[in-house]
DNA sequence: TTTTAATTGTGTATATAATACATTATAGTT
DNA sequence: AACTATAATGTATTATATACACAATTAAAA
């Protein structure tokens, strides 16, 4: 879908090679100045917002299409990535059907209204935790941006997707209770107020430092560096990174996490 | 689908009605003389076992369709039902094209390879808990017999409907810790050494009696009833109910269940 | 009628984990 | 060297989980 005549192939043959009714759409997390974020798409033309997402190629398994979703906007692989929710309601792309004729500005080609693009959708939802800083934002095809917003000020998306991130956020505050998932968030050597920071902004409430501190060395998954982050007129705190090898036998046995 | 006619209209002519490449599959649980079971469909002349499954209807929602499978096998509505994971690899009906000619056995006329039928199905899980009492097992008009199967004794299925049974007895143990849902496969009146015995059987592993009576009674969400059960030459225990209620409630802040 | 065996119902003592809070250590500034 | 802000560690208290003991109850057997 790079030029122009394959756009018209996909408009007028995208059942060829993806399956009909079928979407994938991807909640990709990261975290930023103590603020968790969300990628979004901006179309083209109509200005809106969305969730990144794509269709399920005939050959390749709906996890592989999430994958390759995720590369697309991020330039990462090897990512945390997990499937959520399938969203199944027929009338949850309602307001695609509304947008049809910015559909056809968006493609430069008149997009009839029984095209297989308008038709019902069902959508997979995958969440995904990404290194923030790692993460080169790449717009597609019908998009002029992509970029990360807070998760405090997501404006009105298009179709369902505000639900669909909400349960993404219901589901990644959950699992965050049961399975340290929220290191994928940090970058490889990180303070424990750095990660303190993160637990509270995922969760959205206080923690006690201290006990914290406690409680997630308990686990051993973490190992003390020897150096220091500087970060102002005192004590500067230690750095830390993963043990992995303790971390992903913590991830298989779900260990009794966390508050 | 109750008569030829209509069953070869379905061959035909099934994506008219149905979401083409997409199904919903069934894992029903039940609870009975202490040991839980699912609902198996055995197909016509080929004789093999699989979980209750269709496709979804155009106009209705995916939690639709699954409602409704499970009406038409079990007799029931208003019942736990939940959605737990959307099955996408590519081949995970290859058998079923295996199986091409005694499906047209079973269809009684011949179904060409290039039949939708045979073409890619991604497949969304659910799984449910009924009150084994309460149902009539009916099977579809592909299959001969529809029955429970105690979990310990599942055969070999159809595709990958052993996998998706493994998913969702995963997920129902999972729920378990979190959750008071287990109460749904009970009948409106029970003892205590009957719910302990629920709660082993799922979870595979012991619990103590006098502990396990102590904190499920520490959430109020049991009615003690005036009432006895009588099993023998001992004591008879006391029956309880639910206080639905209190049940939602818990239901809904999801109490730190549990152990 | 008494005994017996099995199972229910309740209690208590101990171990483990969660929480609250106090104190000391350290980097950089004044 | 004193000051300030935050990191790091420790302890006392409370709550929860676990282990285990014993009395109560039922119906069948003696």
């Amino acid at each position: 879908m790079d030029n122009k005549l394959e756009m018209i192939d996909f408009i007028e043959e995208g059942p060829k090679w993806f399956l009909p009714n079928l979407s994938v759409d991807c909640v990709i997390f990261g975290f930023h100045k103590n603020q968790l974020k969300v990628l979004l798409n901006r179309w083209k033309k109509v200005e809106g917002w969305c969730l990144p997402g794509g269709y399920v190629m005939r050959d390749e398994s709906v996890d592989e299409s999430a994958k390759r979703i995720l590369k697309e906007r991020t330039g990462l692989s090897k990512i945390y990535l997990q499937q959520f929710y399938t969203f199944g309601e027929p009338d949850r792309v309602k307001s695609l059907a509304m947008e049809r004729d910015q559909f056809s500005q968006i493609f430069e080609k008149e997009i009839k209204p029984d095209n297989w693009m308008f038709d019902r959708m069902v959508s997979v939802g995958y969440f995904a935790l990404v290194e923030y800083s790692k993460v080169k934002p790449k717009p597609d095809t019908l998009s002029d941006k992509c970029e990360w917003c807070d998760i405090t000020a997501v404006p009105q998306l298009f179709f369902d997707h505000n639900q669909i991130l909400q349960r993404a956020l219901k589901e990644l505050r959950f699992q965050t209770f049961h399975h340290p998932i929220g290191f994928n968030l940090l970058p490889e050597k990180f303070t424990l107020p750095e990660l303190l920071g993160l637990y509270e902004t995922i969760l959205g409430r206080k923690l006690d430092r201290r006990n914290f501190q406690k409680k997630i060395l308990s686990f051993n998954i973490l190992k003390k560096l020897d150096e220091r982050r500087n970060i102002g007129p005192h004590r500067a705190p230690t750095l830390y990174s993963f043990d992995k090898q303790q971390y992903s036998k913590a991830m298989k046995e779900g260990l009794s996490f966390m508050f």
